[in-house]
RNA sequence: GGCUGGGUGGCAGAGUGGCCAUGCUGCGGACUGCAACUCCGCCUACGCCGGUUCGAUUCCGACCCCAGCCUCCA
């Protein structure tokens, strides 16, 4: 039995989708106006992993994961680089497509665009200027007025006074309410703009979300995700935009990650303590990258570190180092009613916990490397079973060998003078000349590689 | 100030009212020409103070500390 810990309901639940068998997912994407960083990584390979189980279990599953391609910042960014907005979105739209991709993502199935859904954006503020959620101030701006919304804040648990309380000091507009939130903006002279009722313009943020929601699945929906630093205000104000303008409640289960951070402090733009995912790229290897992700609780608060990462790359070669050698293009079916697939599944079960689903394929390694040399039939049974858990959450389904010569980051792949000094090295061994094997071992040693005598063959990798 | 989440062994990170997490590192042993890998074994844990209980790291209360949100943010 699936269990969500759903951030309304601030609860493990049990997970029912609206109609058996299928499931409606929609996942705040990002907002498109440079390249992705680490954090950006982190939330959607969770969510990546989320998509894969669902599958996985059986569920038909519709995972929807937009694009903000118009707003200030996208604005503010291409007048600075002297391109259009649209230049710009798409342009880092098809670089991140490249960062998700080597991350081992897969595509969501569906991945609307704010540009592509003016329609129904303009639909939805008519409705809500219709129910009276929402009012056109005197510079032409369109308004959410909050006071109107009666349960405004039970997504992040606020309240409307102690949010008025605690408000920042802000230029005066003609808000009727200081928290009442933009659906429609104005153009300004040179800014990107659609024609709408209210004059040309573009849409606020979060309106879109609400209108890409209805669009693509509907007015009540299975799941919404996103990052925690969403919930307030952009999920509030969906929730408020959508129950009011469809009458109609809107994500049963929400689903948020938790933050990366650097030195214990979050990881964002405005802080400048971001690594873009080609920054980590170029010191590891992607699959270490997504195992390190995926090494804590997709809601706890993950710290990013070289070290973290180093000793993340050590626990993927475990599993590698436990393949190699075997027979792997003849793999059986991975048997599902394994004790170890159970574990995992129960621990994947429990709200998505990877970590403990991950303790569970170390399990399998072990059993392996102890059946390895004297029940060959066994270990490939139980090789399926760590591959096969593996494909689940994205990890160990490179070749072995690839994974552990492979060059990693900025490395020179210069494999052919490694497998010529290997064999130097074994012709000074067969002379029992230990002196000279020992030095062209150190010379491996300086260029951080290492070497295994095995059933007298030689293998190497990196470490 | 309000609202959330959290404080576990050298590090990372799950979890549980009484029994092994797991990984990385370190130490001892087996294996090895020596190593590496692997296997076997070992080490140091549950922020602090009370309470409930036969028994609490796990439940309850107070306190201390950390992070996130309350502005754009994944």
């Amino acid at each position: 039995m699936l269990k969500i810990y759903d951030t309304l309901t601030q609860s493990k639940r049990e997970f029912k989708p609206m109609v058996s068998g299928k499931v409606s997912m929609y996942v705040c994407g990002i907002t498109i106006y440079d390249h992705c960083h680490i954090g950006h990584g982190r939330t959607f390979i969770s969510f990546d992993v989320i998509a894969r189980y669902l599958r996985y279990k059986g569920y038909d599953l519709t995972y929807v994961r937009n694009i903000t391609d118009i707003d200030d910042k996208i604005i503010a960014r291409a007048n600075k680089n002297g391109e259009s907005s649209t230049e710009l979105a798409e342009r880092f739209t098809k670089i991140m497509h490249d960062d998700f991709a080597s991350l081992g993502m897969l595509p969501p199935d569906i991945e609307p665009k704010a540009t592509e859904s003016i329609d129904e954006i303009i639909e939805m503020i008519e409705a809500l200027i219709e129910k009276n959620f929402a009012y056109q101030g005197t510079n032409g701006d369109v308004y959410y007025h909050v006071p109107v919304c009666k349960d405004y804040g039970k997504l992040s648990k606020q309240n409307i006074e102690q949010l008025q309380a605690g408000e920042r000091v802000e230029v005066a507009t003609d808000k009727k309410n200081s928290m009442d939130f933009v659906l429609w903006k104005m153009a300004k002279p040179d800014e990107p703009k659609w024609s709408s009722p209210w004059g040309d313009g573009r849409p606020g943020w979060h309106i879109e979300c609400s209108a890409m929601t209805k669009k693509i699945l509907g007015n009540q929906f299975d799941i919404h995700g996103g990052g925690s630093d969403l919930q307030f205000p952009h999920h509030e104000n969906e929730i408020a935009q959508s129950e009011a303008a469809n009458e109609c409640c809107f994500a049963n289960t929400w689903i948020h990650t938790g933050m990366m951070q650097v030195d214990r402090e979050k990881m964002s733009k405005s802080l400048g303590n971001f690594f873009t995912i080609k920054d980590v790229l170029s010191k590891f290897r992607a699959e270490t990258v997504r195992y390190f992700l995926l090494s804590s609780h997709y809601r706890s608060q993950l710290n990013y570190s070289e070290d973290n990462l180093k000793s993340a790359n050590s626990g993927l070669e475990r599993f590698y180092v436990a393949l190699s050698d075997l027979d792997l293009a003849n793999l059986p079916e991975m048997d599902r009613s394994s004790d170890y697939v159970k574990r995992f599944e129960t621990a994947m079960d429990d709200d998505f916990n990877t970590p403990e689903a991950i303790a569970v394929l170390f399990d399998v390694a072990k059993a392996i490397n102890r059946s390895k040399d004297n029940e060959p039939t066994e270990a490939l049974k139980l090789a399926s079973v760590l591959v096969g858990l593996g494909e689940i959450i994205g990890i160990v389904q490179q070749d072995p060998q690839t994974f552990l010569t492979q060059a990693v980051g900025n490395e020179e792949q210069d494999n052919e003078k490694i497998e010529a000094l290997i064999i130097e090295r074994n012709q000074a061994r067969e002379d029992k000349n230990w002196t000279k094997a020992d030095e062209i071992r150190d010379k491996f040693v300086e260029m951080n590689i290492i070497l295994e005598d095995k059933n007298g063959k030689t293998t190497w990798r990196r470490g």
